[in-house]
DNA sequence: GATGTTTCTGAAAATTTGTTCACCTGTCAA
DNA sequence: TTGACAGGTGAACAAATTTTCAGAAACATC
């Protein structure tokens, strides 16, 4: 793998930034003037070069379409323990998941550009259907969810979709997210703590759902 | 919220299954192309619903650029979910991990543009150091470490380090990666399995790491 | 059946954007 | 010194793309 300069990794750096930010790719223009070029052609110059050393695919004569490899480094560090890597059949296959950031009241707010804090790309489930781009994390107060050994620290994924009985999802209650098993009993919806001294339902009107919870990672 | 039309809907799907595969935003005449309209104005009208509605914000002018909200799915028996992304106050600062693929023997072969699959976030656990840049994720297989809460199919973050007791390490065993608990006992260092009807300590002279194990992902 | 709304057609205009061409400038090795 | 090369300027061009305008067809509603 050929290294990239200085200059063009800073040219991908804003492009992840950018695309992780806003949501989709700068022009060749956008680029031309955060950088300060005088030329759209130096900007392009760069593009080719990343393209020819693999770590960006343009799709030719679409704007704004890109698709970014993901990142390599180099150096290894010398320890007393030797090291391998993990073998082909442990490999997991990986998507990207938006993380969004500061919220305004109602839906998140997609016209400031604070609403989308960074990007993750976590594993794809086998036989699960494809991650939503408007999946995002959350970490994990309280211990309302212990019996479903989700704990105080943990971080879940939330993910977009139709919420069915006893899914888990993040809710608003009292203005304030909660992670609670969603139940449906005799036509009527309601939320249920997986905790054994919490009381046993919340019956709910109306809804505010701010996903639903498929992951969760633990700290060692 | 304004209820969405059947097109409507279909467009926005499309445009999120575009994205979420490409990694970019279809052109109007991308999605005129996959509904057979005759006229990029159908399109355009729909995509103006589709803002009035406020699922989707254009960027005006720019092309394939667009911020979209998080899927609003309709009704729950007679409940009304709206939904909201997370607040301030629950974001979590997020690094980027390494993930290798494919293998030589001996180290992850970063030199090869296959050697690194693909690169992860992961949450930063507070009051803990950066994670190294060799860290990488593996599958788990096999229930040995049931009783430490790390089932099969889960996913672990393997990082380097030097092992400590009582650390849970990713070690090679018979050529074959296992996940077992390091300990140390009158100056000899054995492996262990944390599940009951294993056999309880392993002996090892030379000891082969790939890492610690330090996060674990579960899937819902 | 009249009426208003939504959805769509067809064509054209305006704008954005990628791409190309000619040429300049410094660096570095032969 | 010379030549190759990476990196840049400046201008222009061609293509892609959004946007606008006028009007037709479908469709539910009263």
């Amino acid at each position: 793998m050929e290294a990239l300069t200085k200059k063009q990794q800073a040219i991908l750096d804003y492009m992840r930034q950018h695309v992780a930010e806003l949501s989709y790719w700068p022009s060749i223009r956008d680029i031309q003037a955060k950088f300060r070029f005088a030329s759209t052609n130096a900007v392009f110059g760069h593009l080719q070069a990343l393209e020819r050393k693999g770590v960006l695919q343009r799709i030719p004569g679409a704007a704004r379409a890109y698709k970014i490899a993901p990142e390599v480094s180099a150096d290894l560090s010398e320890t007393v323990i030797r090291y391998e890597g993990p073998s082909e059949d442990q490999i997991v296959n990986f998507e990207e998941v938006k993380f969004a950031g500061a919220i305004a009241a109602g839906l998140p707010d997609y016209t400031e550009s604070s609403g989308v804090l960074s990007t993750m790309q976590v594993p794809i489930a086998e036989g699960s259907r494809r991650r939503s781009p408007q999946s995002f994390a959350l970490r994990v107060r309280g211990d309302s969810m212990i019996d479903a050994d989700i704990n105080d620290g943990d971080t879940v994924i939330i993910e977009p979709g139709q919420p069915k009985h006893g899914d888990i999802v993040a809710a608003l209650i009292d203005n304030e997210t909660t992670l609670k098993r969603l139940i449906k009993q005799g036509g009527k919806v309601f939320l249920k703590a997986e905790n054994k001294n919490y009381p046993d339902l919340i019956p709910v009107n109306e809804l505010v759902i701010q996903g639903l919870a498929k992951t969760v990672m633990r700290r060692i």
